[in-house]
RNA sequence: GGCGCCUUGGCCGAGUGGUUAGGCAGCGGUCUGCAAAACCGCGUACACCGGUUCAAAUCCGGUAGGUGCCUCCA
C-alpha cells in the first residue's frame, strides 16, 4: 500500500522492516476530560489504517498508549497540570479521574464506534521505572542537564532536531509569552519535572534527581520502545503533534538508540466544528453522546468522516451529518432485499468487482471518499434488482471487515405476522380494493416497515435500523 | 509578527494535464389507483488575474478570502 509520510512529504510505498508484521503506535488519548467528536476522528482513521494493512496481509503489532499522568498544561514551565486540573473540577485524585475517562473512553471507542482494540494499551503511569532508565540512558550519553525545575534534553546536541516538521531553528527564539526558565535552547524540553514543594500532587515518584513526574513526551518513547522495539514501521497522530511532540519523540528514542525511530510518520487532519476548531480548552466539542441525542447512528458519524480524506481539513455540522445518515439508511434499506422473494435481473450482482476496487482505493494512502463511492455504486446495482444473496451478504461482510460498518446490523427479516399482512395487501391490490391495501400499508408503516410497488412486485424495506 | 495549509456546482467531497467521480438536498419523469425514503434523467462546477502548453480544476506567478501552528488538544 502507499502512504503519506509526513518525514519524506511524499506518498510512499509501504514495506515494513519485518516481511509480515507491522509495528504501529498510536498516540492516545489523556484520559482528563468527556472525549469529543475531534478525538475519535482520527482513531477512526486509523482503525481503517489496521484494516487496510491487514487486508494486505500484514499482521498488526498496535500499541495506543494512555496518558494518564499530568503533563503541564504548557510544554514550558508555566501552566497547569491537566490530570490535577481535572481532579479539581471534579472533588476526584488524579488517579480517579483517570480511572473515571478510560472507562468511558474504552466504551466509547469499542462498543460505540466499533474500532478494532489495540493489541497494547499501556498507560503512562505503568511504566515510571522504564522512564526514569531512559532519562538515565540519555543522561549517560550527554543529552541532558538539570535545571531548578527538573532535567532537560539539550535539543542543540542533536544535528537533525527538527526535521520532522521542518522547523526553522534560527527563526525561533525564546518567545514572550514563555517564561525564561534556564533553559539553554528554546526548543530544549523537559525529561523529568520536579514536584513544586508548595503543592500537593496526586501523582509523583521518586527519582535518580528529585520526587517528580515525567515529561510530557517521555511517554511514548519509553513505551513504544518497551513494547515494539527501537524501530517501528508507523507512528501515527494528529497534526498538531508534529512540531512539539513527535519531534521530541524522535529527539529522545534517536539520541538514546542512534537509529531512525519510526520509518513512517502518519498524521490526521482535525475536523472542526461550524468553521472553528475545536479544542478542549475552548471546550466546544460535540460527544458522541451529542450524536445520539440528536437520532443520529454512530455509523453515520463514521460515514460523515470516513468521507474526506484524513490529510484533508474536516467540517462538522447537523447538516453534513445528516446527509451520511441518509446515505447510511440507503445501503441499509437495500440490504432488506436479501430477504424477499425478488425477481433478479438479467445480470447478478459481482460483488467482488467492488469489493477489490475498495480495496485498491484504501491502498492508494486510505482514499476512504473513493472507497464509500464503491459502495454506493454497489448498492445502486443492488437496488435495481442486481442480486444474487450470498453474494450480496459477502460484499457486506467485506465492508464490515474493511470499513467497519456493518450494514446488516440488527436486520433481520420481517415476521410472519408482518408478511401475512403483505399477502393480504396484495390480494386486496389485485382485486383493486384500495381501501384494503392502504390499510394494510399503514399497518406496517406502524412497524417501521415501508412498502413500495415496483414490477417485480412488493418491496419492503426497514425505516432507518 | 514568523511558518504553513486551504478555496471544486445549494451542501459535502474525490480527482494533478486531455476521457462520467460519488453522495445529500432540489427539480422533472417512470413503474397499468394513490403513495413511495425505489429507479431513470437534469446541474455542463473547479475563488480571481496573468503565464506555460496543441490542451489546465490539475503546472508556474500574483491577488483576494478562509484557516492552522507558533500554549494543552486527535
Amino acid at each position: 500500500m502507499k502512504l503519506y509520510n509526513t518525514l519524506t512529504r511524499s506518498v510512499d510505498t509501504f514495506t515494513p522492516i519485518n516481511d509480515h508484521k507491522v509495528t504501529l503506535y498510536t498516540c492516545g488519548l489523556t484520559v482528563y476530560s468527556q472525549p469529543h467528536i475531534g478525538n475519535w476522528v482520527s482513531y477512526i482513521y486509523w482503525d481503517i489504517l489496521v484494516r487496510t494493512l491487514q487486508a494486505d496481509g500484514y499482521t498488526v503489532d498496535r500499541v495506543q498508549n494512555i496518558t494518564d499522568v499530568g503533563h503541564l498544561t504548557s510544554d514550558e514551565d508555566a501552566g497547569e497540570d491537566k490530570m490535577l486540573k481535572g481532579a479539581l473540577k471534579e472533588g476526584l485524585t488524579a488517579w480517579k479521574v483517570a480511572e473515571k475517562y478510560i472507562e468511558i473512553a474504552d466504551h466509547e471507542a469499542y462498543d460505540q464506534l466499533g474500532l478494532i482494540r489495540p493489541d497494547h494499551m499501556p498507560r503512562a503511569t505503568e511504566y515510571i521505572p522504564q522512564q526514569i532508565a531512559f532519562v538515565q540512558e540519555l543522561e549517560n550519553k550527554g543529552y541532558t542537564y538539570v535545571i531548578a525545575d527538573g532535567v532537560y534534553f539539550d535539543t542543540s546536541k542533536l544535528n537533525n532536531y527538527g526535521e520532522l516538521a521542518r522547523l526553522d531553528i534560527d527563526g525561533l527564539q525564546f518567545g514572550a509569552r514563555v517564561e525564561d526558565t534556564g533553559k539553554k535552547n528554546p526548543t530544549d524540553f523537559a525529561l523529568w519535572k520536579f514536584s513544586n514543594p508548595s503543592e500537593k500532587r496526586d501523582m509523583e515518584w521518586e527519582s535518580p534527581w528529585g520526587v517528580g513526574f515525567p515529561g510530557w513526551h517521555l511517554e511514548c518513547s519509553v513505551m513504544a520502545r518497551e513494547i515494539l522495539g527501537d524501530q517501528i514501521d508507523i507512528h501515527t497522530g494528529g497534526i498538531d503533534h508534529i512540531p512539539v511532540h513527535h519531534t521530541n519523540e524522535i529527539a529522545q528514542t534517536e539520541a538514546v538508540t542512534g537509529k531512525p525511530f519510526s520509518t513512517f510518520w502518519v498524521h490526521a487532519n482535525h475536523i472542526k466544528v461550524n468553521g472553528t476548531k475545536i479544542s478542549k480548552s475552548l471546550g466546544n466539542g460535540f460527544t458522541l453522546q451529542d450524536v445520539l441525542n440528536k437520532g443520529f447512528d454512530l455509523e453515520a458519524f463514521k460515514i460523515m468522516v470516513l468521507s474526506k480524506h484524513y490529510r484533508t481539513e474536516g467540517n462538522f455540522t447537523w447538516e453534513i451529518l445528516e446527509a451520511a445518515q441518509n446515505r447510511l439508511n440507503k445501503w441499509r434499506m437495500a440490504m432488506d432485499l436479501i430477504w424477499q422473494e425478488v425477481v433478479a435481473a438479467d445480470s447478478m450482482f459481482q460483488d467482488t468487482a467492488y469489493t477489490s476496487r475498495i480495496k485498491q482505493a484504501l491502498d492508494d494512502d486510505l482514499n476512504t471518499p473513493l472507497a464509500l463511492s464503491i459502495i454506493d455504486e454497489a448498492i445502486t446495482e443492488i437496488e435495481q434488482l442486481h442480486i444474487h444473496k450470498p453474494r450480496i451478504k459477502t460484499f457486506a461482510a467485506e465492508i464490515k471487515l474493511k470499513i467497519g460498518i456493518d450494514l446488516l446490523d440488527g436486520r433481520t427479516d420481517i415476521s410472519e405476522s408482518q408478511k401475512s399482512i403483505l399477502a393480504l395487501r396484495q390480494k386486496a391490490r389485485d382485486s383493486k380494493n384500495w381501501k384494503e391495501s392502504d390499510k394494510a400499508r399503514d399497518e406496517l408503516m406502524q412497524q417501521g416497515i415501508s412498502v413500495r410497488d415496483t414490477e417485480k412486485g412488493q418491496i419492503w424495506s426497514r425505516i432507518g435500523r
